[in-house]
DNA sequence: TTATTAATCCGAAACGTTTCGGATCGCTTT
DNA sequence: AAAGCGATCCGAAACGTTTCGGATTAATAA
């Protein structure tokens, strides 16, 4: 392994200098930086990352921690984040470490890490309103992105998608071709993007002059095509008056509500219409849903450059002002959505 | 952040005491290690890692590079891989890091991790014949170990199961109840399972006097449920005699072949007998298949623990030729499989 | 008594960086 | 001529460990 000091022989140059061209100070001559910068490519240098660490106190790691039931969805989503944030960190030369936990023993997990002070970054994803795993990074002064918004007014960046407002397109589409009894099948009712999304249901409801019925919404805690399957059945068996459509929080759900209105016997668009929140999970693409689904689509993969950006930023030292994305959804008429036929 | 001098100043104690008292040598009093113990959990004392790692050379860091194209197969089943890892590394006090790296890049990715010589070691899966990756760490003298086993001879601790015993016992199983046009659907040929379960058909299909039959063999670079699909409904149409069982290399092929079967109008297991290998996949549970699955079951979760024990013990330094495991699969007759009628 | 040994302890160097606080030198300004 | 300045460089300390090579003491063997 070759270090400074090799160079710093090599070119009979002090070590200080060495390290200093190669990091870019201005006190360097340009031409020795010059000489410097060939050294070290042809002694094939690569700065020592523990050395460094322990002068700098960056120690070029950042972590994400997971539950090991695997929390709200499926395997399949998180692995597309997790490959997501991998690449995304690569490039600011970040190796990225996967901590699963049970699931009662995250704030444990949390603990430990920062004690052993290994960790420049975490980032947390699922935001809740009042997010215990964000209290406890933020007054331990540890860099943090949050995915989703908390309640809590912290410290740290944030990135998010704006719920309130695709859940309002869907809900206008949906209006405007005439349903009034819209359900709404959504994830644990204790997140972020469920309480934005209720939030903006209610209200679109509401200046549609149609009355909310608790009836028509669902919250579980795994949106899985199960979910979506079990309760569009329930619903539409309940006796009452049956839903007209179907706002899904993401396209499993949906995925399951055609299922269910297979075996139904109902036909979408003609006698329900669907719409969905779309991840861009390739395992379950809109365009291919039969009928193709309408969406409002925020594909999670855009949403590790914007996380590992402000994470790095943060860890930087950047004002957290500054620090806050939210990125639009896409909405997406396709053929799971037609106008109500009285 | 306390450190080894914090405890060595408290105590009025060498800080090369303290040292080697919490490392557990010998040449120190067994009263005053006491004390030391105590004092460090006192001023919750943690190790700083980058520290050790200057001068040990050991990191606490393990990797894993993954292709971003998921390989053989899909995200849920990496992740259950991933997750297993890393709480088996955790146990160790090592840390898990995962790199994603496009696919033709990475032997590079692998290259730049090598260099950088942050890592302790690599669990390298899905192993090839004649592996660049295992050839490229063992060249470079850095710890790896290897799922699966490769044809190379190489200085590496290995985990498998044992794919070649497990495939004999299902074409037994299937030959006994009198089955002699047996299909196999499996993975990517050039796989060393895959060789191994080939290698176990052809033998079996010999030792019961059966001519191989090439049609009746299919391999697929992703081991999905449309895989088992098309390739079942394939040899079923295929014009000449169809085979009247299956064996799957996973229970997503099988899942595939059970719609396949569906669509076609064959009953299972009164037209064709399916069996499968099953990796224990929470989505895809061969007890709740209708009717239930016939496998031979090595969960993959069981993976984790003997793949981190064998690489931790190839980091410490034992000898490589102590350190192969080969685990047994089980084999489970359920209602998917049942004896051929005239 | 003296030499040997075992049990404990410790000073100092080393790992590879970064960074603080100058030092040197040639040029410009008074 | 003296003072000041900018550009460029460097020595040495520091980060928190581990470890080599003893040092000290008391008990044991000669």
């Amino acid at each position: 392994m070759t270090t400074l000091k090799d160079i710093s022989r090599k070119l009979s140059i002090s070590v200080t200098t060495v390290s200093r061209a190669l990091n870019g100070y201005s006190d360097v001559n340009e031409e020795t930086r010059k000489r410097i910068h060939q050294a070290a490519v042809e002694l094939n240098y690569r700065p020592n990352q523990f050395a460094r660490k322990l002068v700098t106190g960056r120690s070029g790691l950042a972590a994400m921690v997971l539950p090991d039931d695997f929390g709200i969805t499926t395997r399949a989503i998180w692995f597309e984040i997790l490959a997501g944030l991998s690449v995304e960190f690569a490039k600011h030369d970040i190796d990225f470490v996967l901590k699963v936990s049970p699931t009662d023993q995250i704030i444990n997990t949390y603990q430990r890490l920062i004690e052993r002070n290994a960790m420049d970054g975490f980032v947390v994803i699922a935001a809740l309103p009042k997010d215990e795993r964000v209290s406890l990074l933020a007054r331990n002064d540890v860099p943090l992105v949050l995915h989703g918004r908390s309640e809590q007014v912290v410290e740290c960046p944030v990135f998010d998608i704006n719920n309130y407002e695709l859940m309002l397109q869907s809900m206008q589409h949906l209006l405007e071709i005439g349903h009034k009894r819209i359900a709404f099948i959504g994830g644990p009712a204790n997140h972020g993007f469920m309480i934005d999304r209720t939030r903006a249901y209610r209200s679109a409801l509401a200046s549609g002059g149609i009355p909310f019925n608790p009836d028509y919404i669902a919250c579980g805690e795994r949106m899985t095509e199960e979910l979506g399957m079990v309760n569009s059945i329930r619903m539409c068996r309940s006796g009452g008056e049956e839903p007209t459509a179907f706002v899904c929080a993401n396209t499993m759900i949906a995925k399951g509500i055609y299922s269910a209105m297979q075996v139904l016997g109902r036909n979408i668009p003609e006698d329900v219409s669907v719409v969905a929140h779309d991840d861009a999970l390739p395992e379950y693409r809109a365009v291919d849903f039969r009928p193709a689904l309408t969406v409002t689509r925020a594909p999670l993969r855009d949403s590790s450059r914007p996380l590992v950006d402000l994470l790095v930023r943060r860890i930087r030292g950047e004002a957290v002002e500054s620090l806050t994305e939210i990125q639009k959804a896409e909405f997406i008429v396709r053929n799971s959505t037609s106008a109500l036929n009285q």
